[in-house]
RNA sequence: GCGGGUGUAGUCUAGUGGUAGGACCCGAGCCCCCCAAGCUCGUGACCCGGGUUCGAAUCCCGGCACCCGCACCA
């Protein structure tokens, strides 16, 4: 099996647990010098996949939010456990869930108090071990603040970035110049208290992550691109099957397994960037979720999952169809409208019947509510108006007064429209990736041992150190040259480390760990020849290059545009 | 949040009621013509806070962190 890869990311400054000199605190990791490089690189190549390639734009949102957001979001109820725990054995449990298997009782709505009181009434004791129920309690995973001097304004910590996006809507409809589909992305930070927080990296209370908010039609859930993905193979686990099943993306969405190219499409798209992330098809797999675990807003639902070494399976991209839910939400809680308007191929001609108000008489009679009256009557649907030209009254009942519309107040008229297009509430796909856990599965992935020494993998662009300039020996001689190719490796825009201590086995053997993809050595053939040698870290093969050339191949090397098998 | 276990240098570990040793790592130097463990010297630790005691890193209590189970995980 693998060694600790954990105790190498932690003794090389990957990562470490925060607050270390004040003993800690769960939940909370510092990325330490190299951690933080190789999880810009890691952003980075996100923003070239979901980003960049997609023609979406990211923006950065605050993390904290009025309530309002997390009320209309449903974040703020549904985020919001009633616990109650045994007295005697300090199990914990969903006390509605509880009370609403023990006995026939709704418990939607009830307040703590209530479900406290059932729970007394019907004797309900703990069902591990038949001890006392204490009084239920609430557990909410948002962190809540307060938004400047005192306590009147209530903000929470977001529990995830996508809200940011719902809740700009318009502008961002308007800055794509109002055409679906359009893609909006952010990388950020997002908290949750979590009630246990494990596995190092895998449950933190402050992560990292990056998501993209896709809005489309609802009508049309094909993607253009599809083709370009429709050979690819995915592994899939559909919510009603045992056992994962091998599918091209066409086949999985032509046999409904994902319900559209939409979805499938980043399904694909997904994986593409997990592979170059160096995380192994083997491990790879999507899971849809069971309906029960679907989110509230969510249709449909994949997890991108990799199987680790240490934690098994782990979830570390969420692709939803989160359909028209948090755009209607915040509309309902806002009263701004999110909508997006759809064109008709052809205007439409309509004839209708309309109520014209006649504010000539309205206005003295009604005063105040006159123009009330008159929207309504405007809005009125046809219906309606129908009949009102039949009875010649209407009775409307505005701002709790009952009003007698006749004749006199309004006429009827045909009028003809034309209609050119409606307006609709967009879906949203979601892929949203928890940036710390493809972090480690990076770093898992990327680990091997190799003769009794710890290797890290990670491709050129992954790795926080991109190359080392070492001299063969500490001699005067070398050490001066070696520091000159190492300032000239630097102006180059490389990030790289000069080593001149101890055996030249023992610096390779140092810079294999953190992942340093290539080695400049300087020996005495340079002082003859103005050669030095390139080692590749994986191979550990080298080769000679000019002195004058290595910035510039090791440029080309770390940027993909020459090989290191190419070179000799 | 509950139960069990653990907590000695950067890492892994030895240890006794009288205040700590080792290995690797790390630093300085030597040696060294290409893949860790050559030589010399050196830095560096008993998770935190109380209590018992003349004295505690060692015993007791509380906290924190980590690991394992339970619960939780839109």
């Amino acid at each position: 099996m693998s060694g600790d890869v954990m105790e190498v990311a932690l003794r090389r400054g990957f990562i470490n647990p925060s607050y270390e000199i004040y003993g800690g605190v769960s939940g909370f990791y510092d990325y330490a010098p190299l951690g933080a490089a190789l999880k810009k690189n890691l952003e980075d190549i996100w923003r070239r996949y979901f980003v960049i390639e997609e023609g979406f734009f990211e923006i950065s949102s605050p993390t904290i939010s009025p309530e309002e957001v997390f009320v209309a979001s449903g974040h703020v109820s549904n985020f919001v456990d009633p616990l109650v725990s045994c007295e005697k054995c300090g199990s914990a449990f969903r006390a509605d869930h509880l009370i609403s298997s023990a006995v026939d009782v709704k418990t939607d709505g009830l307040s703590f108090e209530e479900l406290s009181r059932l729970i007394r009434e019907h004797n309900l004791r703990c069902p591990d071990c038949g001890g006392e129920l204490g009084e239920v309690y609430s557990y909410n995973l948002m962190f809540k603040t307060y938004i400047g001097p005192g306590k009147k304004k209530v903000g929470y910590l977001r529990p995830e970035t996508a809200q940011g996006i719902f809740i700009l809507f318009p502008r961002l409809y308007s800055f794509y110049r109002k055409k679906l589909p359009f893609g909006v992305a952010q990388i950020g930070k997002a908290y949750r208290n979590e009630i246990s927080p494990r596995q190092g990296l895998i449950r933190l209370r402050e992560f990292t992550q990056a998501e993209v908010e896709i809005f489309i039609d609802p009508r049309d859930k094909r993607h253009p691109n599809f083709e370009r993905y429709a050979g690819e193979r995915l592994r899939l686990l559909p919510q009603d099957r045992e056992e994962e099943v091998e599918l091209t993306a066409r086949e999985a969405v032509e046999q409904g397994i994902v319900k559209h190219e939409f979805l499938c499409y980043y399904l694909v798209h997904t994986q593409r960037f997990l592979l170059e992330l160096g995380i192994p098809y083997e491990r790879l797999r999507f899971r849809q979720h069971l309906r029960e675990e679907m989110a509230h807003y969510a249709a449909d639902c994949w997890d991108a999952e990799v199987r680790t070494e240490r934690f098994g399976w782990i979830e570390v991209v969420g692709i939803a169809d989160r359909t028209d839910y948090d755009l209607k939400a915040h509309e309902r809680h806002s009263k701004v409208e999110l909508r997006a308007f759809r064109q008709f191929e052809k205007p439409e001609k309509r004839r209708r019947l309309v109520l014209e108000p006649k504010m000539a008489k309205l206005g003295p009679e009604f005063k105040r509510l006159a123009k009330k009256i008159a929207t309504t009557l405007r809005e009125l649907p046809e219906s309606e108006v129908r009949r009102f030209a039949e009875r010649g009254e209407l009775e409307l009942s505005i701002a709790e007064e009952r009003v007698l519309i006749t004749g006199e107040h309004a006429e009827v008229k045909e009028v003809e429209e034309v209609i050119t297009g409606e307006k609709f509430v967009p879906h949203v796909v979601e892929p949203s990736f928890g940036i710390d856990r493809i972090f480690y599965c990076v770093l898992e992935s990327a680990y091997y041992q190799r003769e009794g020494r710890n290797v890290l993998r990670l491709s050129p662009e992954l790795a926080p150190v991109k190359a080392a300039v070492f001299p063969l020996l500490t001699r005067e001689e070398l050490v001066k040259v070696a520091r000159e190719v190492f300032e000239e490796v630097k102006r180059a825009g490389i990030l790289a480390i000069f080593d001149a201590s101890d055996s030249i086995g023992r610096r390779y053997a140092r810079v294999d760990e953190i992942g340093v993809p290539f080695a400049v050595t300087i020996d005495f053939d340079t002082l003859e020849d103005e050669t030095v040698t390139i080692r590749e870290r994986d191979s550990a093969q080298q080769v000679r290059v000019p002195k004058s050339e290595v910035a510039g191949i090791l440029r080309d090397l770390i940027e993909g545009r020459r090989r290191f098998a190419e070179l000799g």
